[in-house]
DNA sequence: TAATCAATAATTGCATGCAGTTTCGTATAA
DNA sequence: TTATACGAAACTGCATGCAATTATTGATTA
């Protein structure tokens, strides 16, 4: 059916494909990036127990749909899901951490590959965005910086468009953060900052090895560290509300 | 707590923690994995629509634990959830394709990179073992074939001890499979018996470059085929009741 | 005949309720 | 005081029901 011209029905079709991103989906993906977000930012800490009850009054939505978001959370890692005893934010022991960060550096050694020589100059605008970000965020420093160097590793995945390479990236990032949080030394803001530029740097050059070397180092600095976790605890209603208000959901 | 005798409670309860895995968890698994199977099988055919209560009905529980099954297989990429058009089998572009092998590939290449010159005797005979089914199911020529092929695969990232990167290898073995059932050559059993051996020999000799390069060959032959997928249309309710029964659920 | 639209049927999204399990607190016994 | 047993409260597992959305059928019109 070689059609150049586009039907009218088309024309709404791509139209209505632009916008409903914002109402797409179902309520339970505020709830999973509501709770997501919070373990990212320790403000849920590991080992915290989460009651469906207490999130979905909390959030304003039904046991359903936050048990919804738990079943993906656990899928990814961020909690653990035990038969008739609910749902805890994860604690990943050393060994687990170990095995996440083994097959990070697998991945991300794939997205180095994909990526190396081929960036446009708007891509490479927003790396280096992303990167004035984080170093921003380093003087404040906050489990903020650590969200921010995942994300630098996110969008360079993303730009691969190998959106299955894209999503176990993103997964393991979102591990990392967890257990660099447990682990990771107070003040290391996992990755330097520098050592992003000079990746890009690489990138943009097309210096393959170069590049993949310098991926491989930068996530090597980290599986050893002692455990220095305090198992902290809060309400999590109180812990909740600014993300539940993030998400536009309602906190009464 | 420095108990060394054990109380006839706890008696009790080492007994039960050894057992229930056969009556372990939720519900839901077992949908899970009879419609991951029928999947896999081919019986339900790429495209195909899936209604919650039609299988709910045919395997004898309920909607609720229906969605729980179709979210993780979702979340796998085995079937695609369109918001308020429920779930269908997925149909994975070549495009689509191309990026799960890719990602494969790396994937078990770090398999292979674990293992090589690691395998105990006990190992390298449950392998060969394996590969001896897939000999035996080779005459019979079915979809059967493609799985066990996979199964092979499944085995050995599971020997690597690291829990993520079996469950990925797992995920793209399944999509893989998908895939193959799409575009796959109808002769072409993936994976010649024979590479397996081969890759299982140079993994024993503790060859880390020639196991590297066979598997990255075994895993090269494929991605090159065109679209020949007819769909085919069929009773889900027939179509999914050998399932149940192996997983032990009620078909009336 | 082909296209449009309205009414109906089928299906999903979500909340709620009940049963079964676990957890917690209190009382009793050693 | 420490340990055990028991009862109550809290929580999860699951089914079901209702509202909202989508698919379908049939009637109407060009």
């Amino acid at each position: 059916m070689g059609a150049d011209r586009i039907s009218p029905e088309q024309a709404i079709k791509v139209k209505m494909d632009q916008r409903p991103l914002i109402k797409k989906g179902s309520r339970a993906q505020p709830v999973y990036h509501a709770l997501r977000s919070a373990i990212l930012d320790q403000a849920l800490r590991p080992g915290m127990k989460l009651p469906e009850d207490t999130i979905g009054e909390q959030l304003g939505v039904s046991r359903t749909l936050v048990r919804e978001a738990l079943k993906q959370l656990a899928l990814e890692g961020l909690i653990e899901l035990r038969p008739n005893r609910g749902a805890s934010v994860a604690y990943p022991s050393l060994d687990e951490a170990r095995d996440v960060f083994e097959v990070r550096r697998t991945l991300e050694r794939l997205v180095v590959q994909s990526l190396v020589g081929r960036l446009s100059v708007a891509q490479i605008a927003q790396l280096e965005a992303c990167i004035q970000n984080e170093d921003d965020a380093r003087d404040r420093n906050g489990p903020e910086s650590i969200r921010l160097a995942g994300d630098f590793h996110t969008i360079l995945s993303e730009m691969t468009g190998n959106a299955l390479l894209d999503r176990y990236v993103r997964e393991v990032c979102s591990r990392c953060s967890l257990i660099l949080a447990l682990y990771g030394r107070p003040h290391s803001s996992e990755c330097a900052v520098n050592e992003h530029r000079q990746l890009v740097h690489a990138l943009r050059q097309g210096d393959a090895d170069k590049a993949m070397a310098l991926m491989d180092r930068h996530l090597e600095d980290v599986a050893a560290r002692a455990d220095l976790a305090p198992r902290g605890s809060g309400d999590i209603r109180d812990l909740l509300a600014p993300y539940a208000l993030k998400q536009g959901l309602a906190n009464r």
